[in-house]
DNA sequence: CGTCTTTGGTGTATTTTTTAGAAAC
DNA sequence: AATACACCAAAGACG
């Protein structure tokens, strides 16, 4: 079948494809076509990676589009997002028009509504949803892109009852659902009303093998000798096989899959014995030029490491990269630049990076709750094989699993080669997801009554996969009853069937997009501060459930009259220069002996230890130190502190104590290798951690202004620490910060040479700026233009020498990661 | 025989990932 | 639970 001989697409989109080069469609598409994509009809198509799916999508889209209608296209990932919105960026000269929407990232100026296809996550358009976007009800096509992942524990139950939301919105709406090839395709069909296309079919072949000894042998009998000399590294043999073997004037590229960022990091390094030889001079001027790009972008250790490795011609890839990062790493290995890349199974998720060969070296990994090594599920380890074989490029894919013996080869065979992939499983009847989605459900108007909401949720993957009809409805009452004892909804009995309303908190923090557990915490946190001040009616809602405190405050120094500290009632960290370590406990010790003040770390930690907020976990050592500091800084907390003899909640109390001080850290201008160095995490982390907590906090000052019982110095209190967070800088920072273009380093090199706010900026002589930012002319033009000034030309300024090195002097121990010795002994 | 390198053994520490909101001159 | 790595001792290589 051709593309031009379709009907119902846009005018010319069919030739356009034929220019593109899709002479014919595959046979997957065109079982598609037949099932009715291409007229309104839903849709299941369960088939490998790279054969096709999103034409198939586009189908559904274009053709929904021509007729008058609006599509959404669901993906998992935000990196995912921005990729899809460029693919069908294409359409728009045939007047398709797409735009994007994700946590980070949304489309310029034009509103959503106006857009003729919506790229979104899954997370975001539940948001949408929850917050009434009014497009919502004018979709006529959704697609939800890698739809196996409602299997997910956390983020599986979203999608699941996203889809539900918005069948139920709009009766007829078309579902395309992509999948990869799964147990069970047919029940994902079953659930959405949905034709199936179900199919193994891949445009280039995937040759599926176990390496032993001294030859790989693959699923189809065939065999490839790659000898390993005894001292040498299996990996790196194979890595070496495939760059030496040309199939169109080039070796072919692998991609390793291990199951820790240390070993990808370590991987990484060791292959550039085998990349780095084998490069031309050419790719390794550019790569060069690579790595001097990630050297300068951050200076910590994992971007040396990276760099170090990617001048050579491999790389690591892996959560703890910047994202910036990542994107080079895959933009380089898409170009063929990068020969070979390390990561953790991130990877195999994101973003499109086919290479000739996979490696597969660790098919184990660390799974807390199984208590031991857990082998990786069927489905992962084939996403990861389909990574295999670029198309236009290779002649075939290579996937190649790892064994040191012959058992083990046996198993290799057993489990992944000849096996099918598990089925998808809904994770729905689990109280952290129906809390969440349970109060969605009936703040948005989808349910009113207990019986409603077990009606709705009839409409997800998981009623109609279970045969347990009692345990989704006992679930549901677990989470109704915490709803209601945290006065999220109210419950009204008076006939037989029971009603529900979202109080107004509920409805806040259902369009905050809240876990109710962590609004909840957050509250309560906040409402002790009122509590210990003897402010307000603090113990009011005393009744509590378990997470609602009603400790009692006695032997608390914060008991007793609340005076405020200060005029301007901010917590003030003091002019302490440069080196930041343990300030502010001392600080407020002394002042706030008998009043609980809001502090930054005392913010940082109420929402470290919310469920929203992934926790960073203790080392070997971390123990002692934070139990140390939990003391330390007892005031700050705010909500009482679990026993550390009796309470198992002191653990978690601990690690997010970890969160919390790294968050201090970065506000405190702590400079990023030394946050990398002392908490063990990559910059990459730090980002994340510092997002998730901006985002936690704004929702936190939100709670604490629309809650009763709250004091007004703690919405102060909040608004400040989440600021302070945003910019990663001091106080007296934070107006140079907001200056585009200005971020911690800039604003802190400024400030040492006299300019202190944005208004001085407009003022201040062209020279001390300059010297300042250390002559960048470009950058300073830029900058003052942003602060507002009139004549921005940094024409004929010579940069003032003195100002140069005040702003070096004074942030040394910021910028340039010296002042070690003051760090020496935190071990 | 002295020094440097390689090998092998023991003990210890470490172990993936993603999403969400929204604003000012 | 499994591995990587650091550390150390013993053995070997070489002049």
């Amino acid at each position: 079948m051709q593309p031009s001989s379709l009907a119902g697409l846009p005018a010319g989109v069919g030739e356009a494809l034929e220019a593109e080069g899709v002479a014919e469609l595959y046979p997957p598409q065109e079982a598609a076509v037949e099932a009715g994509v291409a007229d309104g009809e839903s849709l299941v198509a369960a088939v490998p990676t790279a054969s096709g799916k999103t034409l198939i999508a586009e189908l559904a889209m274009l053709s929904a589009v021509e007729r008058g209608g609006k599509a959404l296209y669901i993906v998992p990932l935000r990196a995912l997002a921005s990729e899809k919105k460029t693919e069908f960026e294409r359409w728009e000269e045939f007047g398709v028009t797409v735009g994007v929407s994700t946590g980070n990232y949304e489309s310029d100026g034009e509103w959503l509504a106006s857009r003729d296809i919506i790229v979104a996550t899954s997370e975001k358009v539940d948001s949408l949803i929850r917050n009434g976007a009014p497009w919502i009800d004018d979709l006529t096509c959704v697609v939800s892109d890698e739809v196996h992942l409602v299997d997910d524990p956390n983020r599986g139950p979203t999608l699941e009852v996203t889809l539900a939301k918005l069948r139920k919105v709009n009766p007829g709406l078309q579902t395309v659902a992509l999948s990869a090839t799964v147990g069970n395709a047919d029940v994902i069909a079953e659930w959405l009303d949905a034709e199936l296309v179900e199919s193994d079919w891949r445009p280039i072949d995937l040759r599926m093998g176990v390496h032993f000894g001294n030859a790989v042998d693959f699923a189809d009998g065939s065999k490839r000798e790659v000898p390993v000399e005894r001292g040498e590294d299996q990996t790196a043999r194979l890595v070496a096989d495939a760059l030496d073997t040309e199939e169109d004037g080039q070796g072919g590229s692998s991609l390793v899959f291990v199951n820790s960022r240390r070993n990808a990091e370590s991987s990484a390094r060791k292959l550039t014995d085998v990349t780095g030889p084998r490069l031309t001079t050419d790719e390794r001027d550019r790569l060069r030029e690579l790595a001097e790009e990630i050297r300068s972008g951050s200076d910590t250790d994992t971007a040396a490491d990276l760099a170090d490795a990617v001048e050579k011609g491999s790389a690591f890839h892996h959560a703890g990269l910047r994202s910036e990062d990542r994107a080079r790493v895959e933009d380089a290995f898409r170009d063929r630049l990068i020969k070979c890349i390390s990561a953790t199974p991130t990877l195999a998720a994101g973003v499109n990076t086919p290479a000739r060969r996979v490696i597969v070296r660790d098919w184990r990994r660390y799974d807390g709750e199984f208590g031991g090594m857990k082998p990786l599920d069927v489905l992962e380890v084939h996403q990861m094989c389909g990574r295999a074989g670029r198309p236009g490029l290779d002649p075939y894919g290579e996937a190649v699993l790892l064994a040191n013996d012959a058992d083990t080869k046996e198993e290799l065979f057993e489990r992944y080669l000849w096996a099918d992939p598990e089925p998808v499983r809904s994770k729905l009847a689990a109280e952290p997801a129906l809390r969440t989605h349970v109060l969605a459900t009936v703040a948005s108007g989808f349910a009113s009554t207990r019986d409603g909401l077990l009606s709705f949720l009839d409409n997800t993957l998981y009623a109609t996969q279970t045969d347990d009809e009692g345990r989704l409805a006992a679930v549901t009452d677990t989470v109704l009853d915490y709803l209601a004892v945290n006065d999220f909804v109210e419950r009204d009995r008076d006939d037989g069937s029971e009603s529900l309303t979202a109080t107004g908190i509920g409805h806040t923090v259902s369009r905050l997009y809240l876990d109710p557990m962590s609004a909840a915490e957050m509250i309560d946190g906040l409402r002790s501060v009122a509590r210990d001040a003897g402010a307000a009616t603090a113990g009011a809602d005393g009744e509590a459930g378990e997470f609602v405190r009603t400790g009692d405050d006695g032997d608390e120094p914060g008991f007793g009259t609340y005076a405020r500290p200060g005029e301007d009632g901010s917590p003030d960290e003091g002019e302490v220069e440069g080196e930041a370590e343990e300030t502010g406990g001392k600080a407020t010790d002394e002042a706030a002996t008998d009043s609980p003040e809001v502090t930054p770390l005392g913010c940082y930690h109420l929402v470290s230890r919310t469920p929203d907020m992934y926790e960073l976990y203790l080392k070997s050592g971390d123990r002692e130190e934070y139990t140390e500091l939990c003391y330390e800084r007892e005031a700050e907390f705010l909500g009482d502190v679990p026993s550390e003899y009796e309470d198992v909640r002191f653990e978690d109390w601990l690690a997010s104590l970890k969160t919390a001080r790294l968050l201090e850290d970065w506000a405190n201008e702590v400079d990023e290798d030394r946050i990398t160095e002392r908490y063990g995490v990559g910059p990459g982390d730090i980002r994340g951690k510092v997002d998730t907590a901006e985002w936690l906090l704004r929702a936190a000052e939100t709670l604490a202004r629309d809650v009763e019982g709250i004091d007004g110095d703690a919405v102060v209190a909040v608004r400040e620490a989440r600021k302070r967070i945003e910019y990663g800088v001091r106080e007296e920072l934070l107006d140079l910060a907001g200056v585009r273009n200005v971020g911690r380093k800039r604003a802190r090199r400024l400030f040492e040479a006299g300019i202190e706010t944005r208004a001085d900026l407009r003022e201040a002589d062209k020279a001390v700026v300059l010297g300042a930012l250390r002559g960048r002319e470009r950058t300073a033009e830029r900058i003052l233009e942003h602060a507002g000034r009139e004549d921005p030309s940094m024409d004929d300024v010579r940069p003032d020498k003195s100002a140069s090195a005040a702003a070096t002097a004074g942030s040394a121990s910021d910028d340039d990661g010296e002042g070690q010795a003051s760090l020496g002994d935190f071990r």
